[in-house]
DNA sequence: GCTATTGTTGGACGCGATCCAAAAAAGATC
DNA sequence: GATCTTTTTTGGATCGCGTCCAACAATAGC
C-alpha cells in the first residue's frame, strides 16, 4: 500500500456530483463549492481532482490524448495507417461517461457555450498532435496541419455522435472507425 | 453627426496598448485595469470595446467570421468552389494587425497558452460554420464535419504562417489561397 | 511510539467579468 | 441659450474562479 493519507473521494465521484448539479441548476449557476459540497469534500480539495470546473468532465479524454501524443512520438515514420491505428488506440481506452452525459444533455445543463469552448481546445490539441506526427512522416507543414485538423474533426464528430446516440449503443471505437473511413474523399 | 457622447477611444487603441503591455510585462501579469489605464479610459469602459481580455485581439477576426457565416447562409447549394470563394472573401477584409503581432511574439508575450485556447475556439467555430454549409450542399453529417475541420485547419494554418512571416510580406488572402490549394490530397 | 509521506482543510488573495446608477458630452428642438 | 434625448463614461459593488499556503489529519514502515 502507498503511504500517506488516503484520498477522500475520486474524480468520478466529483464528476457525477457535478452532472447532477448541472442538471438541477445549470452549469453557470453551479459553483465549484457546490460540487465539492455535494461530493463531500472541501472546495480546496476539488483542485486535487480537477484543474477547473470545465476540465473536470474532460479529464479522461485528456489522459487518452496524452497517450495519443506518446504513440505518435514513438520512433518510426507515421504513415496514414499509423495515424489511423494510433487514433483508434486512443479511443479504445477512452471511457468518458460523465462527458457523454453532458454532451447528450447539453441544453438541459446550459452547457452549450462551455462545451463549445472546451471541445474546441481538445480538437485543436489533437489536430496539433497529429500534425506534428504527420510532419515527422514526411508531409510539409501545410498539408500536415490540414490532415491533423481533418483527423481531429473526425474524432470530435465521432465523439459527439457516439454521445448523442447513447454510450450503450455502440462502442466509441467503432463510431470513430467509421469516421476515419470517411476521411479520404471528404475533401475532394 | 450621430447624437450622444462621442467615444473616448477605440478598439484599435486598446489593442495597441494591450500589445505594448504584453511585451513589457507578459500577458498574465497584465490586468485589464492596466490596459485601460494605458489607453486612457476606465476599467469599466474596457468592456465597451471588448468582451474579454483574450478576445480583444480577436475582434477583427470574429467580425469577419460573422461575414463568413452570412455568406454560407445565403441561398443556393454551397459546392466546394463556393466554400473556397467564401473563405477567401472572409480573408480579404481581414486586417488583424494586433493579432498578428501577438502570434509573432507569442513567446515574448507569454501568450502561448492563451493563443492556443482562443485560436482553438475560432478554429472550431469556422469548422462548424463550414460544416453546416457543406451539409446544405448535400454532404452527409460526418464528411461535412471533416471537411469543415479541414478548411478550418487551413485557415488557421495560413493565419499563423502569415503572421510569422510578417504581415507585410504577403497578403493574407494569397497565403490562404495556397493553403486551400493543399486541401485536396492532404487526406489521401 | 516516531517519522515520513500523502491528502485535506480553511482562509486569504488577485483578477476577470457582470451589473447598475449617476454623471458627462454631444446633437436636436424650440 | 435652455432643455431634452441619446450615447458613452465612470466608479463602485458583487460574484466566482483559480492560486497559494500553513496547519492539520491519516496512513505505512520502522
Amino acid at each position: 500500500m502507498r503511504a500517506g493519507r488516503p484520498r477522500a473521494s475520486s474524480r468520478d465521484v466529483l464528476a457525477e456530483a457535478a452532472c447532477e448539479l448541472f442538471l438541477e441548476q445549470g452549469f453557470e449557476a453551479t459553483s465549484i463549492a457546490d460540487i465539492a459540497r455535494r461530493a463531500g469534500v472541501s472546495r480546496s480539495s476539488f483542485f486535487n481532482y480537477a484543474t477547473s470546473k470545465a476540465g473536470l468532465l474532460w479529464a479522461p479524454f485528456d489522459e487518452r490524448s496524452a497517450v495519443l501524443a506518446d504513440l505518435l512520438d514513438a520512433p518510426g515514420h507515421p504513415l496514414d495507417a499509423v495515424l489511423r491505428s494510433a487514433v483508434l488506440t486512443f479511443a479504445e481506452g477512452l471511457r468518458p461517461d460523465a462527458l457523454a452525459l453532458a454532451i447528450a444533455n447539453a441544453d438541459a445543463m446550459g452547457m452549450a457555450a462551455d462545451l463549445e469552448r472546451e471541445s474546441a481546445v481538445r480538437m485543436a490539441r489533437i489536430a496539433s498532435t497529429i500534425a506534428t506526427g504527420a510532419r515527422r512522416g514526411g508531409r510539409d507543414g501545410l498539408s500536415a496541419d490540414i490532415a491533423g485538423a481533418a483527423y481531429a474533426g473526425a474524432v470530435m464528430s465521432a465523439l459527439r455522435h457516439w454521445a448523442l446516440a447513447g454510450p450503450g449503443t455502440r462502442a466509441l471505437r467503432d463510431v470513430l472507425a467509421d469516421a476515419l473511413d470517411a476521411l479520404p474523399g471528404a475533401v475532394s
